[in-house]
DNA sequence: CTTAGGTATGTGGTATACCACAGACTGTGT
DNA sequence: ACACAGTCTGTGGTATACCACATACCTAAG
């Protein structure tokens, strides 16, 4: 009934150190480790300066994030109730860091806290879609006119390659892969334009987009469509081109928008 | 020598209600006033349907946001220290609604928490600062770009009729005033682009920037210059030209992005 | 005088106890 | 049979205690 993840509890038994296990000991963990490997080697050699800083918080955190993620938030009857003391348990911890990383995750719209009521992942309507797509063209189009400028030669060739390796998925392979090159193609233009917030930026709508992308890329005469848009846009890139570029990539884009327009409305239903 | 904002207490005594003061009874302040004004008046009548909701955790939230955005970051000895038990102390309550506001606002990159060092509000780079002009940009050129589609003619009236009555500002008032109504002027043009995310995503970066306006917007040519820019981008609009009013709004903001670039150099050194 | 090592103190991290509220349930009176 | 009120249970909200780590300070050995 309840929302349940999948989680194996983390909790590890490290009294063989003599430290009382009251909580985690957590950077004791990877301490205790180079330790034990120092007794071999040479003191003071091959001592990583040890995992920065490793919390419960964030661990939860990204643990809450990728599974909230992979989890199929448009099922007729997901169950997209949220349960602290279920997870705490679950994890092995207490509700205090899992709170705030719950907390984050509100912050980051991936969840909606109700209080005294719940804590739901939060499912996005057709129009926040829509506007992730818009706010996503914006993005890239701009990453794209950047990219004329700042892009190499060679990271041209290299995007050149990848579409190219990737072109052929888009006919044979399913749409879980084509998606994901797709979208890797897109974190490519992004980085290539050299400004990393347009790409962090993007990435939070990403995100977002992953979750859905089964449901609203799932044509093949798109994904031939998409190769085709890719490869012109390569070429504006290697012709310097910035308007055309830019422009190029917002109406690919833009062009998910409308795909996603037309044939959302089925979807709707199931929620 | 710690960071110490100005709060008063927000701990007040509702005992005469005669219930335990355990801890603050939230809700029940508003419940209660209700009341009170329930006695005088039709019972049942004008019981709004109370604060929905409120929580200490969102209320420090907004708290510390607004405070930090308050303070001087980069004075050249601002203290960027925040102690989570003074902090808890000031406003009355415990620590635990505190930490959760501080994860928010280490999500929102408000914050750095630092763990067992503690947590320090985050100074921005110049480089960090340029991109989110860049990023700035993008966003806004879109919605210009949108605007031209969506906005009625009443709005662009109305929008005319803003940039106007400020544009005499530009030269007479002082920074923060003609700072004040130029962003508002581009949160204008983001409303009417009709997509709220693009807003939303350009208010997180407009949050960062008005802590550093007074010192990257201050020479008054700029101004002036300014006030043309928004006068030409509006005839754009007017005219429904998709790509000009794109455009013109791209090169406004990215002549603030020159301007950053040059100018910011002698307050690096501040930090 | 310098410095390694120990100690005291303060910080954020975590666990836990308890609270108020919401909702379901249940029993009783009509 | 129904309505209503009382209770019971489960949820998130909050306060608090205690932990491990980081740091500054102090002490004693060189």
């Amino acid at each position: 009934m309840n929302f349940c993840l999948k989680f194996t509890s983390i909790r590890i038994d490290y009294s063989f150190f003599g430290c009382k296990v009251y909580h985690i000991p957590k950077v004791r963990i990877a301490g205790a480790v180079g330790f034990l490997e120092a007794l071999e080697v040479s003191i003071g050699d091959k001592l990583r300066p040890i995992s920065e800083s490793f919390t419960l918080k964030d661990h939860t955190f990204n643990l809450l994030r990728a599974a909230i993620l992979d989890m199929d938030i448009y099922g007729p009857e997901a169950d997209l109730r949220l349960d602290e003391r279920k997870l705490a348990e679950s994890l092995g911890i207490s509700r205090t860091p899992i709170r705030e990383a719950l907390a984050r995750l509100a912050q980051e719209d991936l969840v909606q806290i109700v209080p005294r009521k719940g804590v739901f992942v939060c499912r996005k309507t057709r129009e926040e879609i829509l506007e992730m797509v818009v706010t996503w063209a914006a993005l890239e189009s701009m990453a794209a006119r950047l990219a004329t400028v700042h892009a190499t030669d060679a990271d041209l060739v290299a995007l050149r390659k990848f579409a190219m390796k990737h072109s052929s998925d888009a006919v044979r392979a399913d749409i879980e892969e084509y998606s994901d090159a797709n979208i890797k193609f897109h974190q490519f233009i992004l980085k290539l334009s050299g400004c990393a917030l347009l790409g962090e930026t993007a990435e939070g709508l990403f995100i977002h987009m992953r979750a859905i992308r089964r449901r609203a890329m799932g044509e093949s005469d798109r994904a031939q469509r998409s190769a085709v848009d890719h490869m012109e846009i390569i070429e504006a890139l290697v012709a310097r081109d910035a308007d055309l570029a830019s422009s190029r990539v917002r109406e690919h884009t833009m062009r998910l928008h409308a795909h996603i327009s037309k044939t959302w409305a089925r979807l709707e239903i199931l929620g």
